[in-house]
DNA sequence: CAGCTATGTTGACACATATCGAATCAACGG
DNA sequence: CCGTTGATTCGATATGTGTCAACATAGCTG
């Protein structure tokens, strides 16, 4: 029992969370977790949903918008799950549709590690 | 024999590949190539790794300075040799130890494409 | 309520990957 | 030239991951 920070699931990485990769070597905890954001964006078709949320008009895609990548309606389901828990993205339904929006604060926390160069 | 140009690994994917995940959606070969730059930093070894080249003084380390991550030393060789498949490390010898030496236009061009998030 | 469409979930499977131990290669020192 | 130390490669294995078919759920519409 303790504590109830246990499960990894409700934590998505949103806080500013780590330093600039040149700052310092990461710790193994500060790593897992920044690793975990950019894994999420670390396979072609997690990235071009992704992308298509992220300029669709008003920052706003519902599944039917942007399923057409290729690959099966579950498979795209499955990779949008994993974009939401990496807090990459998040979800609301509104009558027949669900619609995926884009979480800026993640991309910023990710722009930030990327540190100088990302400049 | 004929050309020298089919090894695949002569082509770290350091150009200005794409644009930023808010301009339009990736197409499949686009993403391919992005993805490969976020998924070699999408794994907690490899980032620390990563991470100590480029925070070391004067932006390159041995890997006997950098090998302290908790796994055995041929799996830190391994994990540097995707780091330099995916062109954001180069190495040279000098002598007994490699040096590994960050490659700043690959995370520039993953800067780029955060977009305006990473602003 | 019945049927239809849009998403999500489950189970299974093929493939990729992270990891280690052992062997090998490279440089240095006696 | 041989032994030591650092670094990579090889072989094997366990775990993770992407994918799809089948099924389940939610909401609209007649």
């Amino acid at each position: 029992m303790s504590n109830a920070k246990v499960l990894p699931v409700l934590e998505p990485a949103v806080e500013p969370c780590c330093p600039p990769l040149t700052e310092r070597p990461l710790t193994a905890q500060e790593a897992i977790r920044t690793a975990a954001m950019f894994k999420a964006l670390g396979d072609p078709v997690r990235l071009r949903l992704f992308s298509a949320v992220a300029s669709h008009e008003g920052g706003e895609a519902c599944v039917c918008d942007i399923s057409d990548v290729g690959v099966s309606q579950p498979t795209v389901s499955h990779h949008l799950k994993k974009l939401k828990e990496a807090g990459l993205l998040t979800s609301e339904r509104r009558g027949t549709w669900v619609y995926y929006r884009v979480e800026p604060s993640v991309l910023a926390a990710m722009g930030h590690i990327l540190g100088r160069y990302a400049a």
